[in-house]
DNA sequence: CCTCGATAGTTGAAGCTTCAACGATAATAC
DNA sequence: GTATTATCGTTGAAGCTTCAACTATCGAGG
């Protein structure tokens, strides 16, 4: 059946648009000396947050935060703190140092790349298309 | 501008299927013992290929593909070849065992996840608008 | 209290990814 | 023909990712 070739096409071009994006992203954060998780988890970061909810809005295992969270931290970037009786759980804050950086982030974020010569009208047909997509998972 | 926070929007969707559909390939080729590159690579070597021209179809450095093959060869999926006479380039060939193993793969590469409760007309405009997603770079 | 089970974060192993540097080979230039 | 330049694949370093196993802490039942 064609319906299917059709799918296998829509998942390569998913996959390949996804890579894009990222390479695009890394060359522009390659300048502040940070990779694209460290920019995430940034970007996530506008308040203090507890490593296991990072882990969630990085849909990542809260393993992979550890080493992320080591290297910011390592640079001044970011802080582990204890801000609950829980003992157990560890809040991720931004030093001013972060703040700072953090701005230049979300300016490099929002450089939404290629994109912008789709007419409005798609875009918005693309975005329901995805959401919906993504819904029926 | 409301463009620019849909665009971002965009990408996010975008980022987050692509997280989605690997996880699910994955799923289904752990049963094989592959991983999802390998079973890429495994997917692009129908005839034998120089590594050079891999690496181009999977979209990733040369330097890369040497483990992926390392791994691969050595459980006796893929063999490297000198097919030419030029001694630098390597080709990259299936043995019998990756030939049947490649065979199931393809089966779990074309088993579309989700995509397929979408209505055939949204699935025409979502992969054109993709395309055209990739076009303008 | 105290034990039992759940939860937060870490560690180590295996694999993927990119980059820079390298050795071998090939192609070009002189 | 030899020197220069380019290409192919590899290696090593750094970082990302997941999984399984672990420690520490918490919460609830006894």
């Amino acid at each position: 059946m064609a319906e299917r070739r059709r799918q296998e096409e829509i998942v390569r071009l998913v996959l390949e648009l996804s890579k894009t994006l990222v390479s695009h992203y890394e060359a522009r954060l390659a300048d502040l000396h940070l990779t694209s998780p460290q920019a995430m988890l940034l970007h996530h970061l506008d308040d203090p947050l507890p490593m296991n909810e990072v882990a969630g809005k990085l849909r990542c295992d809260p393993s992979n935060v550890t080493g992320i969270v080591d290297r910011l931290e390592g640079r001044g970037l970011i802080e582990r703190q204890h801000l609950t009786k829980d003992r157990r759980v560890k809040h991720l804050a931004l030093t001013a140092e972060g703040r700072r950086l953090r701005r230049r982030v979300e300016t490099i974020l929002s450089s939404a790349p290629g994109l912008s010569t789709l007419p409005a009208a798609d875009q918005a047909a693309l975005q329901d298309l995805l959401e919906r997509s993504l819904a029926s998972r």
